[in-house]
DNA sequence: CATGAATGAGGTTTCATTCAT
DNA sequence: TATGAATGAAACCTCATTCAT
């Protein structure tokens, strides 16, 4: 049932020749400026089209509908999220837990900054597009990540449940999403990072000891 | 400049008629169940007239335009939950710190809990309506009534400082969303609250520790 | 199933105040002047507010879209041809059979020369509309106005049977339908016409004989 | 003036080779298909050479635009149509003219609903194309081939005029459309047919003995 | 005050056609 | 010759907003 919701967001046709793949690159930039520029409700697929160079019907060939083309800009952008985060966690195996929080919630505050406008834009549509249901999947993929790490800590005793896990991942997103929004400067972002790591090591301490 | 920005949503007329108030709720409520029947992007107000049971043009009359409504409805729903904060920081004046959070988290996700729907709803709608200046401003409330409750903590030394209530209180909002958008049960929503207390008061510790 | 299917080309609201009747009645007959002017494939929504003096949205108010525009228009026509068909059939009860069939024939073709040019016109927009369909109760309509008619015929024996009745019809129709294409002269519709009257004299005779 | 206008619907290039002979007949072919499964407002090139098997660009090469395809297609049924009533015309040469009337009216019937799909699928396009034109054409051969018949047949006396043998046809296509639309059964189909040999041989009796 | 018909700018989407490869 | 990516004019339709009644 899902999976036929979101077909209709699926791309039309995938890119073979090097010509396509350039343009939709370009498709996809368009959509993020724009969005960056105007805000979502004056995001048209026109505009979209003309910042890429390009004209509305070659954005049609690739994105059945505009829904489909902010979704795919938005599944992009928190695939980059999660194989950060992947990668993260794998770096981080063997560890010991504090270290392994500490790691990757300096690798997500530092992928989410790395691109922070594209970030905050994309919270604006993330409504429109079925974004829960696409945020769901990455969770699924972090989560199953966070677990193989965490089974690796010498001292992960006993080993944090799922309800933890997603607790401090949703945790992390809410402090992000409202520093991002907020704007606040590098320096803010670096006290924040540090109170979220305070944040997840004693949250995980305190789970252990209370299961 | 905010200000400025904001004077464009405000309501026209405020009722002072008994007549004009009940006309209002019926708008505003209607609001609500449009968005949450049809979504954001197929809420019109003529649509939510029509639901209301008066014409557009009486619609018109107590809101300039379109944005100026949905804010009011996103106010409003934030006032009480900032209200019902307040009254619970008040309510646990000199208590332990562990009761406090205890208590503003229960009330925090009672209070969500109990208009659900119109959370979610609203969250569609944030962007379009200059949200987070909105939520900023009530983030300011809450802080306020935080400081003042936790200074009459037997023991809270030190005092968390700023930032670590912003965090805190980032966190819960962000849990709480996920959680929201997941459709979880009620079973799993008070497991969620009982993590979320053992979250803050963990945190809240280490924060003290570390400063 | 045939109705649901009709339901996508139902008008939208009925007009209820004098200037909506007046709206709505400008707008079908503008409808059928883009027709004759520019051709079913040139009429555009557009084109038709315009000719009405009315905005496009006026136009959406009272259509949902452009087919049931045009099923409206059809509709209206067919109801024309039929009612007039309908009193002519009735006036000519008690008659003999070849009067009756006489009168018919003549008050089928001067009630399509009649507005010759809108008949024309709408053979080209019939078959996206679901024409067949509605054309098909407007037989219905006339095949039981003649059946009754028939039944008053001092010399009908046997009456005539059902399929009979439609191949006449039908051969009625096809005969007007080359002869407006064709764009006949006023002498040669009269000649057209006698002759169609002879054919149907004719063939209900043989028909009678022959079963 | 009509052989300009019908110009521009002439097919691009004759394909003298046989790789191209076989191209064209499958566009044909998948024009037609998709007159049936899509409806004539849903057939596009794309689709035309999709379905063919080949790139809209090679459709080009054939028909210089989409009307000249369905103009083709239209022709090439009305030409079959024709060419069946011509050697029926032809084979029942000297013959009664009752019996000429029933052969004609077989074969008519037969070769329709040969293919009865294409025909109704055409009714659609017939507008677009000048379809009207092409019908006259087609109605001038058969008229001929109907005219050296008849002046072979013993008891054919006075010949008939030609406004008569035109009414026929009309009748017989009106007849046979009705038919085709209404989706008749192959049982109603004879039916329909005997009864349209009674509706001839009695109209030209009738047409012979009134001059 | 309430109504709801009218407005029309502007958004999304389609599709016949071309042309560089 | 065949291909199919690109084009962009133009179609359909929506909906926030106004204003005469």
């Amino acid at each position: 049932m899902a999976t036929n919701a979101l077909s209709a967001f699926e791309p039309r046709k995938t890119p073979v020749q090097a010509r396509s793949a350039v343009t939709v690159e370009a498709i996809c930039e368009a959509a993020i400026q724009v969005l960056l520029s105007h805000g979502a409700d004056k995001l048209t697929t026109t505009r979209v089209a003309e910042r890429a160079g390009v004209s509305v019907g070659t954005l049609y060939q690739y994105y059945p509908n505009k829904e489909s083309l902010l979704a795919a800009v938005f599944e992009d952008h928190l695939n980059r999220v999660t194989m950060a985060m992947e990668a993260a966690c794998k770096k981080a195996h063997g560890q010991p837990l504090a270290d392994m929080l500490r790691d990757i919630v300096v690798a997500f505050v530092d992928i989410k900054m790395e691109r922070a406008d594209i970030s905050v834009a994309l919270y604006q549509v993330s409504s429109d597009i079925g974004g829960p249901a696409i945020v769901k999947k990455s969770i699924q993929r972090m989560r199953k990540a966070a677990d193989a790490m965490l089974q690796t800590a010498p001292d992960a005793d006993p080993l944090p449940d799922r309800l933890t896990i997603d607790v401090m991942f949703a945790a992390m997103a809410g402090v992000m999403k409202t520093m991002l929004e907020s704007g606040a400067s590098a320096a803010m972002v670096r006290n924040m990072r540090d109170q979220l790591v305070l944040l997840c090591q004693s949250y995980m301490a305190a789970a252990a000891l209370g299961s």
